[in-house]
DNA sequence: CTGAAAGCGCTTACAG
DNA sequence: CTGAAAGCGCTTACAG
C-alpha cells in the first residue's frame, strides 16, 4: 500500500491519467476558476488561497495543457522564427539565442524557413501564422526588411519582432544589430596598420546589413582621409564563390590593394583563396578582414581577423522583447541598444605592404 | 452589396470571424460530425456528400484548428527535433530535410537542443514531450544513441525515429546513416593513390558514427593488406582544435604518414593547419580526407576531398517515416536503406609522397 | 475575493 | 452512411 501512495497520478500520451485543473481544484477545495486565476497570476486571489493552490500544483507536478489553454485564449504558446538567411551558423546561433530567453517560459520555438521570391510567399506566411495562432514571430534579415510582411502582421494582429541593421520599424518591434559600428571597427583596424589602398567586397544589395557594413567602413575611412574609390568596390553576394571572384578582380587593380574588407566571413575565405591563386601571401602582401566571426573564420588559413556579430545575444533580446510584448507589457526598453559588434584580431591582417 | 458577397469570412488573431467546422456543416446542410469525417478521411461518407463538403471547404479556405483538433485527439500536430550535435550545418541540414517531408502535412517543427550531460536531461525531455503532447520526435546522434531516451519514449507512448549510424533499434524506429560505407570509400581512395602509411583521427567515442567511420576505413584497408597501427590512430573530438593537435602528433611519427583521414571536416581543416605549421604542403607531402562535405570542406585551402554525408535526405526520410508511423500506417519500408555517403574528390589528396 | 455557466473548435463513443 | 450528446482542459464574461 505504501508503495502506491507516493507517486502522483501519471500523465502522458500513453493513456495514463493526467493531472488537470479539476484535480487541483478538488484537492484545494476551490473552483477551477480560482485555480485558473492562480495559474494566470491574477491579483484577485487571497494570499492564503494562492499559497495553498501553488503548493498542490508543485506537489502534483501539474502544468496546464498548452493546447486547452490556447484554445480558450484563441492563441497558441508557440513562437515562430521566420528566416531566409542561408547561413547555417547564423540560423543556429539565432535559434539558440531565442531559446535562451524562452527557457522556462512555457513557449516553444517553431522554425519556418521561407523564400521571399516565391509567388506564394506572403500567402503561405499568413496561413502559417493564422493556422498556428502564433503567439508571436521573430523575423531575421532579409525577410525582416520586407514591409509587406509587417503589413500582414499588423492586419492579423500578431506580435512580432524584426531584427535588422537599421530601424525599419517602431522601437517596440525591432532589435537593431549595429553593423555600422562593426564596419567602422574594421576600417579603424586597417587604417591603424597603415593601409591606404583598400578593397571592399559588399554583400547582396537586398541585405541592409551589407549597406550598413559598407557605410560604417566608408565613414571611418573618410574620417581618416582615406578614400575608397569605386574601382575598389565590388558587389558580392555573401558567398564563398563571390568572395573569390571579387577578390581576384580587386587584386588585378593598379595599384594593388594592400588590404581587403569582405562584408562577411564566407567572402573573406574566398578572398584568401584568390590571394593564394594570385601567388600572393596573406597577410604579408594583402590583409583580409571578414565579418561575423562564425566558425569558418578560425578554420581557414590564416585565421581571419573579423568583426564578431553577436547573433545569439540578439536572438535572446528579440525573444525577451517578444515575450514581454505578447504578455501585453509596456515595452521596457524603448530602443534596445543592441549588442555591439567587436573586432577580433587574428592572423589575416598585418602592416601595409609597400 | 456585390462587394460584400465574394470574400469569405476572414479568419485571424485580430478578432475577425474565422470559418469553423460548424460553418461548413451549415453550408453543406450536414452535421459537423460528417464534416469531421471528411477532414479525417473516413471511408464512411457517401461520395457525393464528400465532394460537396470538399468543394465548400476549398471555397471558404477552411482549415481545421490544430489546437482544437489536438485537444480532442489528445495529441498535438507538432514534431520535435531533439539534438545535441553542435555542428550548425548538420543541424540546419537536418531541419531542412525534416521540413521537406513535412511541407503540406499540417505538422510543424519544434526544435529542442539538449545537453545529455545535464542532471535534469531526462526529466526535461519527458516533460517537453508530455506537455506538448508531441505527435512524434526525431532524435539525432549522439542523443539518439541513448537507450534511456528510448525507454522514456516507449513508456510515454510517443512515436519516434532515431537517426544513427548503426541499427540501435527496431527497423521501424530508425534511419541508418551508412557511415561505414563512407569510411570504406575514404580508404579506397587513399589506397588507390598509393598511400601505405596512413594516419587516422577519430571523433569522440560517445558518437557511434566515429566508430563506424573508423570501422569502414579499417576494413577496407585490411582488405587491401594495408595496416593501420595504433601509433597512427589518434582520438579527436570532432572539433577543429582536436584535428589540429592530433594531426600535429601524427606528423611527428616516423615514418611520417603520407595521408590522414579525419572523421569529420572540422578536424580535417585542423589537420590542414597542422600540416602548414609543420612546414609541409598538402597534398604534395600529406594528403587529407575529411567527412561530411559541409561548407567548410570547400572553403579551406586546399579544398578538401571528403565523404559527403546526405544529412538533408536522411532528415527527409526520418520525417516521412515518422509521419507514416504516427498516422498508424504499417511501416512501408522495413529497413530504410538510408541514403549512401559518397566520396567527393577535391584538391587535398594526391599520389603518395615517398 | 470566489464560483456556476457557457464556450473555444474539434473528436470519440454510441445510436440509428 | 449520418447525427445528437458529451467531452478534451482550459478561459471568458457575468454574478455575487
Amino acid at each position: 500500500m505504501a508503495e502506491h501512495e507516493a507517486p502522483p497520478p501519471r500523465r502522458g500520451l500513453g493513456g495514463e491519467k493526467k493531472t488537470t485543473i479539476n484535480d487541483i481544484a478538488r484537492l484545494a477545495g476551490v473552483s477551477k476558476k480560482t485555480v485558473s486565476r492562480v495559474i494566470n497570476q491574477s491579483p484577485f486571489v487571497k494570499e492564503e488561497t494562492r499559497e495553498r493552490i501553488n503548493a498542490i500544483i508543485a506537489e502534483t507536478g501539474f502544468s496546464p495543457d498548452p493546447q486547452a489553454r490556447g484554445l480558450a485564449f484563441r492563441r497558441s504558446f508557440l513562437i515562430g522564427l521566420v528566416y531566409d538567411n542561408p547561413n547555417p551558423q547564423y540560423v543556429v546561433n539565432m535559434q539558440l539565442g531565442l531559446l535562451d530567453a524562452m527557457r522556462g517560459s512555457g513557449y516553444e520555438l517553431v522554425v519556418h524557413p521561407c523564400n521571399r521570391g516565391a509567388p506564394t510567399f506572403l500567402a503561405d506566411f499568413r496561413r502559417f501564422i493564422e493556422r498556428q495562432k502564433l503567439s508571436g514571430v521573430v523575423l531575421t534579415p532579409s525577410v525582416s526588411e520586407d514591409d509587406r510582411v509587417k503589413a500582414v502582421l499588423e492586419e492579423i494582429g500578431c506580435a512580432y519582432i524584426r531584427i535588422a541593421s537599421v530601424p525599419v520599424d517602431e522601437p517596440s518591434h525591432i532589435i537593431v544589430s549595429n553593423d555600422r559600428v562593426g564596419g567602422r571597427a574594421a576600417a579603424r583596424h586597417l587604417a591603424e596598420l597603415g593601409h591606404k589602398i583598400i578593397g571592399f567586397i559588399s554583400g547582396p544589395p537586398s541585405f541592409r546589413s551589407s549597406h550598413e557594413r559598407r557605410g560604417g567602413f566608408e565613414d571611418e575611412l573618410k574620417d581618416r582621409k582615406i578614400s575608397l574609390t569605386p574601382d575598389y568596390i565590388m558587389q558580392g553576394a555573401y558567398t564563398f564563390e563571390t568572395g573569390l571572384s571579387c577578390a581576384a578582380e580587386l587584386l588585378s587593380r593598379t595599384p594593388r590593394p594592400t588590404a581587403i574588407f569582405a562584408a562577411n566571413d564566407e567572402m573573406a575565405a574566398g578572398a584568401l583563396h584568390a590571394i593564394r591563386r594570385a601567388g600572393l601571401t596573406c597577410p604579408a602582401d594583402v590583409s583580409v578582414v571578414g565579418f561575423d566571426d562564425f566558425q569558418i573564420a578560425s578554420s581557414v588559413w590564416p585565421p581571419l581577423t573579423t568583426v564578431r556579430s553577436p547573433t545569439r545575444e540578439i536572438g535572446r533580446m528579440a525573444a525577451e522583447k517578444l515575450i514581454a510584448l505578447s504578455a501585453g507589457q509596456v515595452q521596457a526598453r524603448e530602443a534596445a541598444p543592441g549588442a555591439a559588434p567587436a573586432l577580433v584580431v587574428r592572423d589575416s591582417t598585418g602592416p601595409a605592404a609597400n
